[in-house]
DNA sequence: ATCCTGATTGGAAACGTTTCCTATCAGAAC
DNA sequence: GTTCTGATAGGAAACGTTTCCAATCAGGAT
């Protein structure tokens, strides 16, 4: 309770608070034999810098917050402990923070910014679109993390990085490949029209994959998330799979635009008492580490989540230290083949 | 980022430094006028106080650490979200922080306290037998989540408060309920042999269940994790359940003391060739949401984790302010029947 | 008119650092 | 011996608050 400050270790050694302050930090000008007595007789006595003293002399705290719309998502919870790990090699508090649901105009991240002292921030997930007033007066280093493909939007030309795959991207890639396993009749599980998220460019993917090949584009085949239920979790993957197969549609595979929901996807198919991958084939996104343990195992675009978490730390610390340019790094993600798409060639 | 101080509103509105101080932190000994006034021009000219001169004053910050072993466990990452809503009702910042997977002698959370200079601590999961020197140590205010049974281990002596369920009893109520259901030959996936966590908990309640109801307790059918695999996974629950299989020991049901795991196990089942529940029945533990989606749907004990997160944070804000009464509550979990235990009757 | 009281306000110290500016000192160069 | 230099050390201000103490003042009691 005590606490042991500077000043009692600068006692003990005989020596003044500033060289005490100087061998603690390793700063030069001091006498190397004085700094070992010094770091020696700190340890000993247990003494533990008060970093708020710090934090007020040097004008900035060491806390990174990680904005996070929808903390509840499986994919990002999966995240959290890399960044932990990153934020850790620099010494870095980690401070989850969670976004509202809506955010618009009113939202202004600059003020839990500047509330908080924060030292940078890290927006995980979230719109693609960020109405300027929300990002445009952030004063400290940020990055977007898995929130926008820097090829589909025009993020390029504002003043921020950003670390993500390109979802348009990959998922025209899984959906091509469900083509060429022989699939005419492909459904997609889709998310909130119009709503500015990933999901969007996820569709988007999945329109010019069918467009492309010449099959139709069936409004019967997709599908919006229920507004009724939690936007994008397994319930709402439930409700609107099951809406799609009590629809009579024809189709042979579906996509859902995230593991989450496709978790969902899986029972509804199962209880309408349909077999994976023997009546309906699926596809997911994201690779969260469930999904190679959904029985059939789920076929799924795995993001490099790990690459991901620490480019943006990395890109965060580089902003902190003074490096300006700003980087957008598109990752590729991979198509994981398991059990769940079945072959009608 | 200029980065107004209290000495500017001062300035501004004419008063000395103490009086916005006042007015800010809404002290009493200051006319209401005066008060209205200051508050209102710190807001127009977007005035946010400096938590670093104030902590550094207050010899305190306002930073409760979620103490987390096994920050990638579903069940814990389930929680989160409910802490960020409940420790926001105080204004605390939250902090995550995880903890090594071994916690022994050499650990002292005492001085993460202190160097971060924490307000309260919140220990998630982790050793039912801390040792002394881990927790012994602890200045500030802290509680023990779902780490400890109090009516299992001899915690109730120690000054400490905790909130969970009683992980015994829950099991041995599982294991009756298989019994009742007719099954005779029970398994168990448990966890790592004596380390200490709530999976030993369990065990010992499926023993007690077994004994009670003059059943056989077959070594064979007692299972406990891979030691080369990360404990209580997906992938230990499979790799554990595959041997369980493969033994070709006979059993009707298995008890699996995880959710996360009992995901794992599901897949080993299918994988063999084998039917959930019409060859083998299933219970799980936790009731991660994870658990509603499996196919067929997991029945598993629900814990009560919103009512245990609120009073988490209740009891520690109750310490922090001061109480010093050390509580134990112990919440009863539910069992929810769902489709993956068969009636042999 | 004088004194006292309570309400309000201002002044200044203190919290534990970092860092600029000086001071000291040993040895090298003269 | 004197002067300069570089290395090392100490002193003190400053960061933005909170809070104790003293000061002022209006109005009621004397």
């Amino acid at each position: 309770m005590a606490g042991l400050t500077i000043k009692d270790i600068a006692r003990i050694c005989n020596v003044s608070i500033s060289t005490v302050s100087r061998a603690i930090n390793n700063d030069r000008g001091i006498n190397s034999q004085t700094r070992e007595r010094v770091l020696q007789v700190a340890k000993q006595f247990g003494y533990v810098p008060n970093n708020s003293a710090r934090n007020l002399k040097m004008a900035e705290s060491n806390t990174i917050a990680l904005m996070c719309k929808g903390m509840d998502n499986p994919f990002f919870q999966g995240m959290y402990p890399y960044f932990q790990q990153e934020l850790e090699k620099y010494n870095y508090e980690f401070l989850l923070h969670s976004m509202p649901e809506e955010i618009d105009e009113g939202y202004e991240a600059e003020e839990i910014a500047k509330e908080k002292r924060l030292k940078g921030m890290i927006f995980l997930g979230g719109r693609l679109d960020y109405p300027e007033a929300v990002l445009g007066n952030i004063q400290v280093p940020f990055v977007l993390c898995s929130v926008a493909s820097a090829v589909s939007v025009n993020m390029t030309n504002m003043n921020v990085s950003s670390v993500s795959i390109d979802d348009e991207k990959e998922a025209y890639k899984v959906v091509r490949y469900l083509i060429r396993m022989g699939h005419r009749r492909i459904a997609i599980i889709a998310g909130k029209k119009h709503d500015h998220t990933v999901a969007s460019l996820r569709e988007s993917g999945y329109r010019r994959a069918i467009n492309e090949s010449g099959l139709e584009l069936d409004p019967e085949l997709i599908r919006y998330l229920d507004d009724s239920i939690p936007e994008y979790t397994e319930a709402n993957g439930y409700a609107t799979m099951k809406k799609l197969l009590e629809s009579g549609t024809d189709f042979t595979a579906v996509f859902v635009i995230s593991d989450r929901m496709a978790t969902g996807a899986y029972k509804a198919i199962y209880d309408s008492g349909r077999k994976i991958p023997r009546d309906i084939s699926v596809v997911g996104f994201d690779g969260i580490e469930l999904s190679r343990y959904l029985y059939p195992s789920l076929t799924t675009v795995v993001q490099p989540v790990r690459k991901m978490v620490k480019s943006s730390v990395e890109l965060l610390r580089a902003q902190i230290m003074g490096d300006d340019t700003k980087k957008h790094l598109i990752y590729d993600a991979e198509l994981s083949e398991a059990d769940s798409v079945r072959s009608l060639l």
